[in-house]
DNA sequence: ATTATATACTTGCATATGCAATTATTATGT
DNA sequence: ACATAATAATTGCATATGCAAGTATATAAT
């Protein structure tokens, strides 16, 4: 039974939410073997690039709170997979040599879910919405930090 | 200080993931008043719509698993917003009187952030985006109905 | 009619994430 | 130099949501 409702489907905070929930299982799925989170790994990979960062550049770049920041941390932390310095009120997060064993692989799962979603979507299709998701996003974040 | 990683920016993932925070709390701004969740509202426009929809059918609308609206259903229940009566293994739901009074308070919520958002993405970019996500959505949920 | 299977909903538990308050450190104004 | 303000990280608490298991009812197969 289909609704007729069509006042949500018109909606973009509905449908980003759906997509995004959508995609959130697709890319668990491919991380599980890792045994850890898609966004675990998009961490990672941003102490890999950039070892020494910081929590709040981290947050930053992930789009993410400072308390989520810390808490990603301590998990990864307790699994040896990062560590953290201390220097003044900043810490310098880098990977340790276990962490950076999984370079490659979140590499990989990273690829088969780039594989797995433009596939279904076509690679040109996919591409584009991507980017004008970003664009979107970074507007609204842009205007936000301008206007309040 | 910004990040040279063009990775995660490629990812269709991780960008509609954020793009969905952040509307998300743009909406949560919105229904604040209303004490209520954008989530929570979203389901009360459909029992509006559709007064004894299951809570199979609102899970299907609305993207969500049958855990997530049995929830959903005890905490509007709790507040009398709306009430269950149970038929054989399925449930009816529909709005109480004090449900009925949110209906257009919603309506206005849902409007106002749609204004918020096109003002800065701009109305036919804004719709376009929400369709294309729409549209991308339905594409991977309908391959993993007849694929898995 | 009875058993087996399928369906609808619910519940227990786990994870993700944010906000507001707290703590620790650094920078600024006088 | 000291008080005040700003910044970075952390912690307590709350909400959202899913998965897997459980319960109740309906349907199908013998």
């Amino acid at each position: 039974m289909e609704s007729n409702d069509n006042f949500l489907e018109n909606c973009l905070f509905f449908n980003t939410n759906a997509l995004s929930r959508y995609l959130l299982k697709l890319a668990e799925k491919e991380f599980k073997h890792l045994k850890i989170s898609p966004a675990h790994a998009s961490l990672l990979l941003l102490v890999f690039d950039m070892p020494g960062i910081s929590p709040k550049n981290l947050g930053l770049n992930l789009h993410l709170t400072p308390s989520t920041i810390t808490r990603f941390i301590d998990s990864l932390e307790k699994r040896k997979l990062v560590k953290r310095r201390t220097k003044g009120k900043s810490a310098l997060i880098s990977a340790t040599q276990k962490g950076l064993e999984l370079k490659s692989p979140i590499a990989i799962a990273y690829k088969k879910l780039y594989m797995k979603y433009t596939k279904i979507l076509g690679t040109k299709t996919a591409n584009q919405l991507s980017f004008d998701i970003l664009k979107a996003s970074k507007e609204l974040t842009n205007y936000n930090d301008n206007n309040e």
